[in-house]
DNA sequence: TGCTTTATATGATGATCATCATATTATCAC
DNA sequence: GTGATAATATGATGATCATCATATAAAGCA
């Protein structure tokens, strides 16, 4: 059947999109591609017009992810100071809600212990990500005036990811607050952040 | 065929053995019965002697890496005073060494994120390893006169946890060393470990 | 109106998965 | 040495998986 010209398009973005959701919800051995191709109001068969096979999905996918990371990145900081923009940041990251969203929060926080298994195109697109939000936060802190503003953005960046994954893991609700909140205060604390000692 | 009296004990810790270690290592997922069972000597028909279910056993062999955890903690500050105690620590877990051997490494960095998909039973298995590990960390924290020790062993451990599964997600070489470094330096400048600054 | 094109659907393939019923056989007790 | 016992093996079940060959049908074009 020959729909217009954008048809194709959109039910390729309508697949990817489904794919960013869920793998970062269920992982990537999680999503079958039938149950994806159902979610996305199509049946299996047609997937590969799209995609050459699910590793494939999973790379493109992850690109789409950090799409979402550069746009909550700019939602939290822009138009803010450099102090209260981190302060932001490290709030929305290190918060309950995001904790309790995964399929639509930080992929680095979702997926990190199921990149060192997937191909190396996705661990390529990872570390680029990563590396973009390192270099963010690198800035912020700069204009802080923090010293070896990049050293200090990639340990904080491995402690949020941490906090929040550690906050997912564990069973105990009381437990995974104070993950997640001993994370903030302490890098609240360490920048000077948010009106903090 | 009637063996002696511990070989079923026997070949049940030699199942378990080997499944804590292919759990670390290709995720609770990537993991089959009949695999396990054959690297384990046996066949794949004799598993359900042994453990009532695939779950049963990940949440069983999840006890065992803690195990684990417990003896290389032990190893790593014996005999030592809190700061070298504290500086091995994170020398070990901040390690090419420890990065590239997942399958004998800390589980909490190895499934953190695999966790957040698998049987309440398993996460509170997962929950009490980290409480206990961050219990461990304090007490040396607190020995070397460390304010709020136990939130501060907490973020701690974040941070070690979330750069060492950065560090494996990443695929350049050098990104993933540059990881483990910052954040080590980022530990030890704070706490004054290893005649830092 | 009818032909061509092509996006999607149908259905099949072979692999792998967890699980379990049943068979085998080695050792211990006698 | 013989028989009972229990640890492990064999083989099957039904589910799910990624992948692909082929069929269908809708929309633009003539």
């Amino acid at each position: 059947m020959r729909y217009d010209a954008e048809h194709r398009g959109k039910t390729r973005e309508k697949i990817l999109r489904e794919a960013a959701s869920a793998i970062r919800a269920r992982g990537p051995d999680g999503v079958g591609v039938a149950a994806l191709m159902k979610q996305a109001g199509l049946t299996h068969g047609g997937f590969y017009a799209h995609f050459a096979s699910k590793d494939d999905l999973v790379a493109q996918a992850i690109g789409v992810m950090f799409d979402d990371v550069r746009g909550r990145f700019d939602h939290e900081t822009a138009e803010r100071d450099p102090a209260a923009a981190l302060d932001a940041y490290v709030g929305f990251y290190l918060s309950r809600r995001h904790r309790d969203s995964r399929e639509r929060g930080c992929p680095i926080a979702a997926l990190s212990t199921d990149m060192a298994r997937l191909e190396p195109v996705s661990r390529e697109r990872f570390g680029r990500g990563i590396a973009a939000l390192t270099g963010w936060l690198a800035g912020a802190l700069a204009r802080l005036g923090v010293a070896d503003a990049d050293a200090a953005a990639s340990a904080m960046l491995s402690e949020m990811v941490g906090a929040l994954s550690l906050s997912r893991a564990v069973a105990d609700p009381a437990q995974s607050d104070a993950i997640l909140a001993h994370a903030a205060a302490a890098i609240r604390n360490r920048f000077g952040l948010g009106g903090g000692a």
